[in-house]
DNA sequence: AGTTAACTAAACACTC
DNA sequence: GGAGTGTTTAGTTAAC
């Protein structure tokens, strides 16, 4: 809001990424958050009023006679709020310092990454009201919209690199809550650039997706006009623009660190691969999710952990050891139940993406099954089918288990292939390609996950605050029908901001879908369709459409190694049971 | 305890 | 005939 201590959904954002925060945790930071900030608009409501009467007052001296006490009077209540101001500032401030202490927030005095932190210390209400005035005029009207998503778009930059003012830290309080983090060159003639474009990173889904803004244009032409006008080059542009540089500017910081962070743990799962206390651990499941949250919050022990005390799943989400131990790592028996099939969703490419260094380099088997990798292997391809040899390419390209004991995985590849409905051979020009169809992937039956409430609303907000969404996600997860939770049902009003922010990202994707029935499935190669060369006699299944669990499983794709039975043909392995 | 799905193994047919 | 491909069956295991 006005002062810089409101948490700005940069900062949630942050949060979010960084730190990861229980449900409750987030529940009660997010309604901290927005008592605070309803006060302030509250107090910036009232302060508007003071000064507007104030202003009327002092006309009103200038035109007929003087009343110094009522003056008097208004200059007493508007010191008594600026007082207050302060108060809520230093309020504020200690919000956050409680948030620090908390180490849900982590702020480091030197981050000038952390867009509002100095904002407006030594800054008196006047001046802060004025950026206020400046920042936020235009506002007002968006605000009527019901204007409430919090897009994350970053791929854009602003090129603006003009000296750093006090506007530049102001966050917009709607902005806050909104969480628009779009940046626009103030430049109009960039504009013209784009405009041969529809893709304006600033236009979507009919509306202008400036930060705050929202408003519906029927075309892209209209878009344009209103940006011109709406948005033309001014302070309050020019200071969001400047808000959504730091903003960037953290974020690219974050991934840095992420990436480092990354690159560490590569680095330590490879070279202690070996040794006993090495636990090498996939990096896409909720459980490493978990693992990092349980690392960054409390006991060291918490990795690594030794093979002797095999990890309990660290919260109730994962169902099997959410920890791969070197034995396992070593000796992986044969996994009976993978996870990705287990609740009807797909392997994606997030998923084979973030992990895909540790798969190619360790020798741990994936924990997904035959049919979700086949599957992968086809939709990653251009063309969405590949022959027999190139998915057994991509095995072994994508996976350092799948190099060995080519018999016995190319056999359960081929019996997959023949096995399962989903997978449709074409008689191709080349040769005979494989190619997956949608519609019988999602027949298959879908597990249940009992009805513990608590449990899916933690793979929720698990799902919303640490699964990244890129386009194969989505898709995943539009193909799975699945409609993303509903802001009720991430039960904060900030959070479901953030899930509507990313069902906005997965727009694109889930407008070809929800459409299983029909013939339309993604991915689908339009050659199958013409020659299938053959039916598979797979019983279908009653229970079809389980959109809604299949996606609170999706940020849940946990290995599911069995520690007790060796998967490798050496002897070696066997005797180890 | 029964059912189902995933996996492994293997036999067999077919093509090149 | 051998290799690769594709289909099918059988047995085991784990989850539900």
């Amino acid at each position: 809001m006005m002062t810089p201590q409101v948490i700005t959904p940069q900062q949630m954002q942050q949060i979010l990424q960084q730190q990861v925060l229980s449900p409750q945790q987030l529940q009660v930071l997010l309604q901290q958050q927005q008592a605070l900030m309803l006060q302030q608009q509250q107090l910036q409501e009232f302060y508007k009023k003071q000064q507007e009467q104030l202003q009327l007052q002092l006309l009103q001296q200038q035109h007929a006679g003087k009343q110094p006490k009522e003056q008097q009077q208004v200059a007493t209540q508007q010191l008594a709020f600026q007082q207050q101001l302060l108060q809520m500032q230093q309020l504020q401030q200690q919000h956050l310092l409680s948030l620090q202490r908390q180490g849900l927030l982590t702020i480091q005095p030197g981050q000038p990454a952390l867009p509002l932190q100095p904002l407006a210390q030594g800054m008196i209400p006047a001046e802060l009201q004025q950026l206020w005035k400046e920042v936020t005029s235009a506002h007002t009207a968006e605000e009527t919209t019901g204007n409430n998503h919090s897009s994350l778009d970053l791929t854009t930059t602003c090129v603006s690199s003009s000296a750093p003012s006090k506007t530049s830290l102001i966050m917009n309080p709607h902005a806050s809550t909104n969480g628009q983090l779009s940046v626009h060159t103030p430049k109009r003639e960039s504009l013209s650039h784009e405009e041969h474009s529809h893709s304006h990173p600033l236009y979507g889904h009919g509306v202008c997706k400036w930060p705050g803004c929202e408003a519906v244009c029927e075309d892209f032409q209209s878009f344009l006009k209103h940006l011109n006008s709406e948005h033309a080059l001014d302070d309050r542009s020019t200071a969001q623009c400047r808000v959504q540089m730091q903003v960037v500017q953290q974020l690219e910081l974050q991934l840095a660190k992420d990436k480092e962070r990354l690159q560490a743990m590569m680095t330590h799962l490879h070279v202690k691969s070996t040794e006993p206390k090495a636990a090498p651990q996939p990096l896409n499941l909720v459980s490493s999710v978990t693992l990092s949250k349980s690392a960054s919050e409390a006991s060291p022990q918490s990795l690594p952990h030794t093979p002797t005390t095999p990890t309990a799943p660290i919260t109730p989400v994962t169902q099997g050891p959410s920890v791969i131990t070197t034995t396992s790592m070593h000796t992986v028996g044969p996994i009976r139940r993978r996870y990705s099939d287990k609740y009807n969703v797909p392997i994606s490419s997030a998923d084979i993406a973030q992990n895909q260094e540790f798969y190619k380099n360790a020798e741990v088997r994936p924990p997904f099954t035959y049919a979700s990798l086949i599957r992968q292997a086809i939709l990653e391809s251009p063309e969405k089918q590949l022959t027999l040899n190139e998915i057994y390419n991509w095995f072994t390209r994508m996976f350092a288990y799948f190099r060995r004991n080519a018999a016995t995985w190319k056999n359960a590849v081929r019996h997959n292939l023949s096995l399962h409905k989903c997978f449709v051979r074409v008689e191709n020009v080349k040769g005979a390609v494989w190619t997956v169809d949608e519609v019988e992937f999602q027949k298959r039956r879908p597990q249940k996950i009992s009805g513990n409430p608590s449990l899916i609303k933690n793979m929720q907000s698990s799902h919303a605050y640490c699964t990244p969404l890129n386009a194969a996600l989505q898709a995943s997860m539009a193909e799975n029908s699945i409609p993303l939770y509903t802001t009720a049902s991430m039960g904060n009003p900030t959070l479901g901001n953030l899930a509507s922010a990313i069902r906005e990202e997965l727009n694109g994707a889930m407008e070809h879908t929800n459409s299983n029935e029909s013939d339309s499935s993604p991915g689908r190669s339009p050659m199958q369709a013409v020659h299938p060369v053959h039916v598979k006699e797979e019983p279908l299944d009653p229970e079809e459409a389980e959109g809604p669990l299949s996606l609170v499983t999706t940020a849940n794709h946990s290995p599911d190694f069995d520690h007790d039975r060796d998967y490798e043909d050496e002897p070696v392995n066997e005797d180890m049971e």
